[in-house]
DNA sequence: AAACTTCGCAACCGCAAGGTT
DNA sequence: TAACCTTGCGGTTGCGAAGTT
Protein backbone atom coordinates (compact mmCIF):
# COMPACT_ATOMS: atom_id res chain seq x y z
CA UNK A 1 0.00 0.00 0.00
CA UNK A 2 1.80 3.09 -1.49
CA UNK A 3 0.61 6.36 -0.53
CA UNK A 4 0.65 9.42 -2.97
CA UNK A 5 2.33 12.15 -2.20
CA UNK A 6 -0.24 14.72 -2.01
CA UNK A 7 -0.97 17.13 -4.38
CA UNK A 8 2.62 19.01 -5.22
CA UNK A 9 1.58 22.16 -3.45
CA UNK A 10 3.78 24.96 -5.72
CA UNK A 11 1.31 26.75 -7.73
CA UNK A 12 -2.03 25.27 -6.01
CA UNK A 13 -4.18 27.34 -4.61
CA UNK A 14 -5.91 26.37 -0.97
CA UNK A 15 -8.09 27.85 1.11
CA UNK A 16 -12.15 29.39 0.02
CA UNK A 17 -12.90 29.14 -3.17
CA UNK A 18 -13.92 31.54 -5.62
CA UNK A 19 -17.41 31.28 -7.37
CA UNK A 20 -15.48 31.04 -10.96
CA UNK A 21 -13.51 27.63 -9.37
CA UNK A 22 -16.83 26.36 -8.28
CA UNK A 23 -18.43 26.93 -11.06
CA UNK A 24 -15.43 25.73 -13.46
CA UNK A 25 -15.42 22.35 -11.30
CA UNK A 26 -19.20 21.71 -11.38
CA UNK A 27 -19.06 22.45 -15.36
CA UNK A 28 -16.56 20.20 -15.53
CA UNK A 29 -17.99 17.65 -13.71
CA UNK A 30 -21.19 17.92 -15.25
CA UNK A 31 -19.56 17.03 -18.23
CA UNK A 32 -17.04 14.46 -16.76
CA UNK A 33 -18.07 13.32 -14.44
CA UNK A 34 -14.90 12.65 -11.60
CA UNK A 35 -13.42 9.41 -13.06
CA UNK A 36 -10.15 10.63 -11.85
CA UNK A 37 -10.01 13.42 -9.20
CA UNK A 38 -6.44 13.19 -9.14
CA UNK A 39 -6.48 14.50 -13.22
CA UNK A 40 -9.52 16.89 -12.75
CA UNK A 41 -7.90 19.52 -12.06
CA UNK A 42 -5.48 20.06 -14.52
CA UNK A 43 -8.27 18.68 -17.04
CA UNK A 44 -11.03 21.36 -15.39
CA UNK A 45 -8.37 24.11 -15.42
CA UNK A 46 -8.10 23.92 -11.87
CA UNK A 47 -5.17 24.95 -9.75
CA UNK A 48 -6.53 22.96 -6.77
CA UNK A 49 -5.03 19.26 -5.77
CA UNK A 50 -7.37 16.72 -6.85
CA UNK A 51 -8.06 15.93 -3.27
CA UNK A 52 -9.54 19.47 -2.96
CA UNK A 53 -11.50 19.39 -5.30
CA UNK A 54 -13.18 16.19 -4.49
CA UNK A 55 -13.78 17.57 -0.98
CA UNK A 56 -15.23 20.60 -2.44
CA UNK A 57 -17.50 18.67 -4.36
CA UNK A 58 -18.75 16.10 -1.78
CA UNK A 59 -19.56 18.67 0.57
CA UNK A 60 -20.08 21.76 -1.28
CA UNK A 61 -20.97 21.83 -4.87
CA UNK A 62 -23.48 18.51 -5.17
CA UNK A 63 -26.24 19.61 -5.76
CA UNK A 64 -28.11 17.00 -3.44
CA UNK A 65 -26.32 18.51 -0.60
CA UNK A 66 -28.85 19.74 2.28
CA UNK A 67 -27.79 22.66 4.27
CA UNK A 68 -29.51 24.48 7.21
CA UNK A 69 -30.17 23.66 10.26
CA UNK A 70 -29.76 19.48 11.58
CA UNK A 71 -33.49 18.48 12.66
CA UNK A 72 -34.32 17.34 15.86
CA UNK A 73 -34.66 14.09 14.43
CA UNK A 74 -31.39 14.19 12.37
CA UNK A 75 -29.91 15.06 15.68
CA UNK A 76 -31.36 11.68 17.27
CA UNK A 77 -30.52 10.18 14.51
CA UNK A 78 -26.75 10.84 14.51
CA UNK A 79 -27.01 10.48 18.71
CA UNK A 80 -28.02 6.91 18.31
CA UNK A 81 -25.93 6.26 15.43
CA UNK A 82 -22.91 7.31 16.81
CA UNK A 83 -23.67 4.93 19.48
CA UNK A 84 -23.63 2.30 17.29
CA UNK A 85 -21.23 3.30 14.71
CA UNK A 86 -18.40 5.64 16.50
CA UNK A 87 -16.81 7.72 14.74
CA UNK A 88 -17.35 6.46 11.66
CA UNK A 89 -18.98 9.85 10.04
CA UNK A 90 -19.45 8.70 6.76
CA UNK A 91 -21.69 5.31 7.63
CA UNK A 92 -23.87 7.53 9.82
CA UNK A 93 -23.80 10.37 6.85
CA UNK A 94 -25.02 7.27 4.76
CA UNK A 95 -28.47 7.42 6.80
CA UNK A 96 -28.73 11.23 6.53
CA UNK A 97 -29.48 11.93 2.84
CA UNK A 98 -28.14 14.81 1.68
CA UNK A 99 -26.21 15.22 4.55
CA UNK A 100 -21.54 14.89 4.86
CA UNK A 101 -19.72 13.46 6.84
CA UNK A 102 -17.87 16.38 7.17
CA UNK A 103 -20.93 18.60 8.04
CA UNK A 104 -22.14 16.06 10.63
CA UNK A 105 -18.92 15.72 12.18
CA UNK A 106 -18.94 19.28 12.67
CA UNK A 107 -22.39 19.21 14.38
CA UNK A 108 -21.16 16.50 16.57
CA UNK A 109 -18.26 18.09 17.61
CA UNK A 110 -19.84 21.97 17.92
CA UNK A 111 -22.97 21.06 19.65
CA UNK A 112 -24.13 17.12 20.44
CA UNK A 113 -21.12 16.17 22.27
CA UNK A 114 -21.32 18.70 24.33
CA UNK A 115 -25.24 18.47 24.81
CA UNK A 116 -24.45 15.16 25.57
CA UNK A 117 -21.96 15.99 28.35
CA UNK A 118 -23.92 18.27 29.96
CA UNK A 119 -26.68 16.00 29.68
CA UNK A 120 -24.77 13.02 31.42
CA UNK A 121 -23.29 15.64 33.64
CA UNK A 122 -26.73 16.69 34.33
CA UNK A 123 -27.75 12.93 34.95
CA UNK A 124 -24.81 12.83 37.49
CA UNK A 125 -26.42 14.82 39.70
CA UNK A 126 -23.39 17.74 38.67
CA UNK A 127 -24.71 21.61 38.58
CA UNK A 128 -24.17 22.35 35.16
CA UNK A 129 -21.74 25.20 34.59
CA UNK A 130 -21.13 27.04 31.37
CA UNK A 131 -18.66 30.05 31.07
CA UNK A 132 -19.93 30.79 27.87
CA UNK A 133 -22.94 32.68 27.12
CA UNK A 134 -23.56 32.80 23.73
CA UNK A 135 -27.19 33.02 22.64
CA UNK A 136 -26.40 31.48 19.49
CA UNK A 137 -25.44 28.34 21.06
CA UNK A 138 -24.45 28.53 24.28
CA UNK A 139 -27.19 26.67 26.06
CA UNK A 140 -27.61 23.08 25.76
CA UNK A 141 -29.96 21.86 23.16
CA UNK A 142 -32.27 20.16 24.79
CA UNK A 143 -34.66 18.03 22.19
CA UNK A 144 -37.14 20.35 22.57
CA UNK A 145 -35.28 23.44 21.89
CA UNK A 146 -32.98 21.08 19.47
CA UNK A 147 -36.55 20.77 17.26
CA UNK A 148 -36.77 24.55 17.46
CA UNK A 149 -33.80 25.44 16.55
CA UNK A 150 -33.79 23.04 13.55
CA UNK A 151 -36.65 24.50 12.32
CA UNK A 152 -35.05 27.94 12.83
CA UNK A 153 -34.09 28.57 9.03
CA UNK A 154 -30.04 29.38 9.36
CA UNK A 155 -29.01 32.93 8.51
CA UNK A 156 -26.84 33.07 5.75
CA UNK A 157 -23.62 34.36 6.42
CA UNK A 158 -22.77 36.83 3.22
CA UNK A 159 -19.89 37.39 4.36
CA UNK A 160 -18.64 33.71 3.88
CA UNK A 161 -15.22 32.98 1.69
CA UNK A 162 -17.55 31.48 -1.17
CA UNK A 163 -20.38 32.92 -2.94
CA UNK A 164 -22.11 29.79 -3.46
CA UNK A 165 -23.63 29.92 0.04
CA UNK A 166 -25.60 27.10 -0.09
CA UNK A 167 -26.89 24.85 -2.34
CA UNK A 168 -30.35 24.35 -0.45
CA UNK A 169 -31.41 22.01 -2.88
CA UNK A 170 -31.67 17.84 -2.39
CA UNK A 171 -32.05 14.85 -3.96
CA UNK A 172 -32.43 11.36 -2.58
CA UNK A 173 -28.82 10.00 -3.88
CA UNK A 174 -27.68 7.03 -4.71
CA UNK A 175 -24.99 7.61 -2.78
CA UNK A 176 -26.53 9.14 0.36
CA UNK A 177 -30.17 8.03 -0.05
CA UNK A 178 -31.96 7.15 3.31
CA UNK A 179 -31.46 3.71 1.42
CA UNK A 180 -28.46 4.25 2.33
CA UNK A 181 -26.88 2.94 -0.67
CA UNK A 182 -23.38 3.19 -0.05
CA UNK A 183 -21.35 4.10 -3.71
CA UNK A 184 -18.02 4.79 -3.90
CA UNK A 185 -17.69 4.50 -8.17
CA UNK A 186 -17.11 7.24 -9.69
CA UNK A 187 -19.50 6.15 -12.37
CA UNK A 188 -22.29 6.16 -9.30
CA UNK A 189 -21.30 9.27 -8.02
CA UNK A 190 -21.48 10.34 -11.74
CA UNK A 191 -24.90 9.24 -11.45
CA UNK A 192 -25.34 11.05 -8.00
CA UNK A 193 -24.30 14.55 -9.42
CA UNK A 194 -26.59 13.64 -12.23
CA UNK A 195 -29.59 12.92 -10.19
CA UNK A 196 -28.27 15.88 -8.32
CA UNK A 197 -27.89 18.28 -10.95
CA UNK A 198 -30.75 17.04 -12.70
CA UNK A 199 -33.56 18.93 -12.04
CA UNK A 200 -35.23 20.92 -9.02
CA UNK A 201 -38.03 18.66 -9.60
CA UNK A 202 -36.28 16.18 -8.50
CA UNK A 203 -34.79 18.00 -5.89
CA UNK A 204 -38.35 19.04 -4.70
CA UNK A 205 -40.02 15.81 -4.45
CA UNK A 206 -36.45 14.43 -2.73
CA UNK A 207 -37.46 17.05 -0.07
CA UNK A 208 -40.79 15.91 -0.07
CA UNK A 209 -39.58 12.61 0.68
CA UNK A 210 -37.69 13.46 3.47
CA UNK A 211 -40.35 15.20 4.98
CA UNK A 212 -38.51 18.18 5.69
CA UNK A 213 -40.37 21.79 5.83
CA UNK A 214 -39.17 23.68 3.37
CA UNK A 215 -38.60 26.46 5.59
CA UNK A 216 -35.37 24.39 6.62
CA UNK A 217 -33.67 24.89 4.04
CA UNK A 218 -31.58 27.93 3.56
CA UNK A 219 -32.88 31.19 2.31
CA UNK A 220 -29.62 32.39 0.84
CA UNK A 221 -29.11 30.41 -1.72
CA UNK A 222 -27.21 32.48 -4.54
CA UNK A 223 -29.52 31.84 -7.16
CA UNK A 224 -27.27 33.55 -9.34
CA UNK A 225 -24.60 30.98 -9.19
CA UNK A 226 -27.07 28.24 -9.92
CA UNK A 227 -28.85 30.12 -12.65
CA UNK A 228 -25.59 31.29 -14.19
CA UNK A 229 -24.23 27.92 -14.03
CA UNK A 230 -27.48 26.52 -15.32
CA UNK A 231 -26.73 23.71 -12.58
CA UNK A 232 -30.38 22.38 -13.01
CA UNK A 233 -30.26 22.17 -16.77
CA UNK A 234 -26.77 20.67 -16.25
CA UNK A 235 -27.08 17.41 -17.06
CA UNK A 236 -29.75 16.14 -19.57
CA UNK A 237 -31.78 13.17 -19.58
CA UNK A 238 -30.01 11.56 -22.09
CA UNK A 239 -26.44 12.14 -20.33
CA UNK A 240 -28.35 10.50 -17.58
CA UNK A 241 -29.53 7.81 -19.01
CA UNK A 242 -26.46 7.08 -20.45
CA UNK A 243 -24.54 6.74 -17.04
CA UNK A 244 -27.51 5.52 -15.34
CA UNK A 245 -27.01 2.37 -17.88
CA UNK A 246 -23.11 2.27 -17.26
CA UNK A 247 -23.47 1.76 -13.82
CA UNK A 248 -25.83 -0.66 -14.35
CA UNK A 249 -26.54 -3.49 -11.62
CA UNK A 250 -25.45 -0.70 -9.34
CA UNK A 251 -28.79 -0.17 -8.14
CA UNK A 252 -27.29 -1.11 -4.80
CA UNK A 253 -28.58 -3.66 -2.30
CA UNK A 254 -30.77 -1.12 -0.06
CA UNK A 255 -32.55 -3.90 1.56
CA UNK A 256 -29.12 -5.05 2.79
CA UNK A 257 -27.90 -1.70 4.33
CA UNK A 258 -31.52 -1.14 5.77
CA UNK A 259 -31.37 -4.41 7.61
CA UNK A 260 -27.66 -3.68 8.97
CA UNK A 261 -28.76 -0.02 9.84
CA UNK A 262 -32.11 -1.40 11.76
CA UNK A 263 -29.55 -3.99 13.78
CA UNK A 264 -27.11 -1.47 14.19
CA UNK A 265 -30.21 0.74 15.64
CA UNK A 266 -31.26 -2.12 17.36
CA UNK A 267 -28.03 -3.12 18.23
CA UNK A 268 -27.70 0.06 19.92
CA UNK A 269 -31.09 -0.26 22.03
CA UNK A 270 -30.57 -2.87 23.41
CA UNK A 271 -26.78 -1.30 24.79
CA UNK A 272 -29.36 1.10 25.97
CA UNK A 273 -31.38 -1.39 27.51
CA UNK A 274 -28.07 -3.31 29.14
CA UNK A 275 -26.90 -0.08 30.51
CA UNK A 276 -30.07 0.72 32.16
C1' DA B 1 -18.43 51.70 19.04
C1' DA B 2 -14.47 49.09 19.59
C1' DA B 3 -12.11 45.25 21.42
C1' DC B 4 -12.44 40.80 22.72
C1' DT B 5 -14.38 36.13 22.88
C1' DT B 6 -16.69 32.27 21.12
C1' DC B 7 -18.67 29.58 17.64
C1' DG B 8 -19.53 27.37 13.18
C1' DC B 9 -17.87 25.46 9.32
C1' DA B 10 -15.05 24.97 5.15
C1' DA B 11 -10.84 23.22 4.13
C1' DC B 12 -6.52 20.87 4.99
C1' DC B 13 -3.62 16.98 6.50
C1' DG B 14 -2.15 12.47 7.00
C1' DC B 15 -3.28 7.76 7.14
C1' DA B 16 -5.35 3.52 5.51
C1' DA B 17 -7.93 0.70 2.32
C1' DG B 18 -8.43 -1.16 -1.91
C1' DG B 19 -7.54 -1.44 -6.76
C1' DT B 20 -4.13 -1.76 -10.51
C1' DT B 21 0.16 -2.77 -12.65
C1' DT C 1 3.24 -10.36 -4.54
C1' DA C 2 5.09 -6.10 -3.96
C1' DA C 3 5.04 -1.48 -5.38
C1' DC C 4 2.33 2.09 -6.92
C1' DC C 5 -1.79 4.94 -7.29
C1' DT C 6 -6.23 6.84 -6.14
C1' DT C 7 -9.89 7.46 -3.18
C1' DG C 8 -12.10 7.83 1.19
C1' DC C 9 -12.06 8.81 5.94
C1' DG C 10 -11.41 11.02 10.42
C1' DG C 11 -8.96 14.48 13.05
C1' DT C 12 -7.69 19.05 13.17
C1' DT C 13 -7.10 23.88 12.00
C1' DG C 14 -7.95 28.61 10.55
C1' DC C 15 -10.90 32.22 9.44
C1' DG C 16 -14.92 34.97 9.40
C1' DA C 17 -19.25 35.95 11.67
C1' DA C 18 -21.78 36.75 15.62
C1' DG C 19 -22.20 37.70 20.33
C1' DT C 20 -20.47 39.86 24.61
C1' DT C 21 -18.24 43.15 27.44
Amino acid sequence: MGRAPCCEKEGLRRGAWSPEEDERLVEYIRRHGHPNWRALPKHAGLLRCGKSCRLRWINYLRPDIKRGNFTADEEELIVRLHQSLGNRWSAIAAQLPGRTDNEIKNVWHTHLKKTLDDERKAAAGRPQTRKKSKAKSAAPIAPAAAAERATTPSVASPGRSSSVTSSGVTCSTVTESAAAVSSSSPDQAAITSACGGHHKQQQQLAVKEESFSSTELPAAIDESFWSSTDVTGMMDLGDMDEELSLAGSSSVRSDDMEFWLKMLLEAGDMRDLAVL
